[in-house]
DNA sequence: CGCCAACTTGATGGCTGTCAAGTCAGGTGG
DNA sequence: CCACCTGACTTGACAGCCATCAAGTTGGCG
């Protein structure tokens, strides 16, 4: 347990001491992310007592962490702005990016079972969370139904989630990883109102690379050959879709 | 809350597959298997609430489905005996184990986030479970703080457990795989009273290589090679760790 | 302008997939 | 009781995908 302290404390983590805190008090009813976060589904009764439960906001700069591993759990977090990645590390140096996070969903739920957080969350981008007491959002839950329904859904999804990412660790071959990963990137942006074929990538090639188990040069090949074939424009880290059928067909096309 | 057991009994799915359906009342009170399975930490009175809530038993054949994936999502279960597997299958073929479980874990809370069950879950030898009207659940865990708190663990560790799979997938090398594996099976029988060192697969090569991103060619090497180095012996599913430190410095060996 | 991290691209090697042949264990029927 | 059959497993040979190592390019920032 300690031991893996020193090997997150390297770059990020001695800038975390300094988070603004903000006192503002938020408020789901007035979130224009109500659809896509914890209040979806709730009446506007339930949506008010939401806002009661929720104290405070909190500022993450990019490369700042918003919890690591080890850490006591208290609270689960939704996002309201920027973009987050969550990341497993070994004892023996060997790390995965197990998810990127953007707004709207929740982080944190890794720390309910063992009262301790078991990854770290770090923001790629200047970012601002909703802090969720997690004693509160379960009282409150046990008082109003919808609440607590969409929360479990909310974990199920996780699950269901991760295992689509098993399934594209286990069985699929590297550039149809990756396809499948700017496939799921741009249906998410589109479900927030932006691009569908047109984004700006949050992480690095060795990020993807690490959430894909493949390397960055991997990673990079592929992007690169993706764009000879025309599927894609790459430069850097925008990405331009120019052949949404393509990339599917390469992911749904039998390996041999 | 009726139209549940209805639910279980006219399923369709009973149809393609004969399920056997006992009326026996199950007891959690009475169960051996409570500090492994849901009732964890609740007081007596609290286990006696429980009892009222879980309706039958289900006895399914090795072999046969509990649920499969796109059916409508109704209940949870609790295995009381016998082991299970979940799949995934994509449209294109391609399938992959995401999980075993064995007695006291809880199967189905993949189904709750789209109220439809994501994935099959096949007995790989004859067992046992306790069906868990999911709506009663909540309902009772909305009145008993210590139930809602537990299966809320219980789902926590769902993810945590998926993302140590990840981190195995993604990080590690087809003996580092098997390693893992085998050391996390010989945990959780030492958690149900059996030996740590001996035990009996229930799966095939294919469904441990389908587990572990592998083909199962490559398990039987795995396996052929721990013994030949004297990790372990095997023969066919009986397998016999000999030397439980050998696998966990293979396991957190820089892979360099 | 210069530095550095991030990225691209090439050459090579190794792990694991693929194909193939053979062995073993358990179950069935004559 | 035994021959047979079938599914599960083992082992070998070879190939391909991706990791590794290396060198060069780009873009952002002080």
């Amino acid at each position: 347990m300690t031991q893996i302290k020193q090997q997150v404390t390297d770059d990020s983590y001695c800038n975390v001491i300094p988070l603004t805190l903000t006192t503002l008090k938020t408020a789901c009813s007035q979130c224009n992310l109500r659809e896509l976060c914890l209040p979806f589904g709730l009446s506007e009764e339930e949506i008010h007592k939401l806002d009661s439960l929720i104290g405070v906001r909190r500022r993450i700069k990019r490369g700042q962490g918003l919890y690591r591993s080890g850490e006591g759990f208290e609270a689960i977090y939704a996002i309201r702005s920027g973009f987050f990645k969550t990341d497993v590390l070994l004892e023996d140096g060997r790390d995965q990016v197990t998810g990127f996070q953007m707004t709207g969903e929740i982080l944190g739920m890794d720390g309910i079972s063992g009262e301790t957080h078991t990854c770290n969350a770090v923001a790629l981008e200047d970012s601002e969370v909703c802090v969720i007491p997690f004693a509160d959002l379960e009282g409150l839950s046990r008082n109003v139904q919808t609440l607590q329904r969409h929360f479990h859904k909310v974990m199920s999804r996780e699950i269901v989630r991760d295992h689509g990412v098993m399934m594209l660790l286990g069985t699929m071959r590297a550039e149809e990883r990756l396809a499948a990963f700017l496939l799921n990137l741009s249906q998410r942006f589109t479900a927030r109102g932006y691009s569908a074929a047109e984004f700006h990538l949050r992480m690095t090639r060795e990020e993807i690379g690490s959430y894909l188990g493949l390397k960055l040069e991997t990673v990079s090949r592929a992007f690169s050959h993706f764009q000879e074939v025309g599927y894609i424009s790459v430069q850097q880290k925008h990405i331009h879709i120019l052949d949404n059928h393509g990339l599917k067909k390469l992911i749904s096309h039998q390996h041999g």
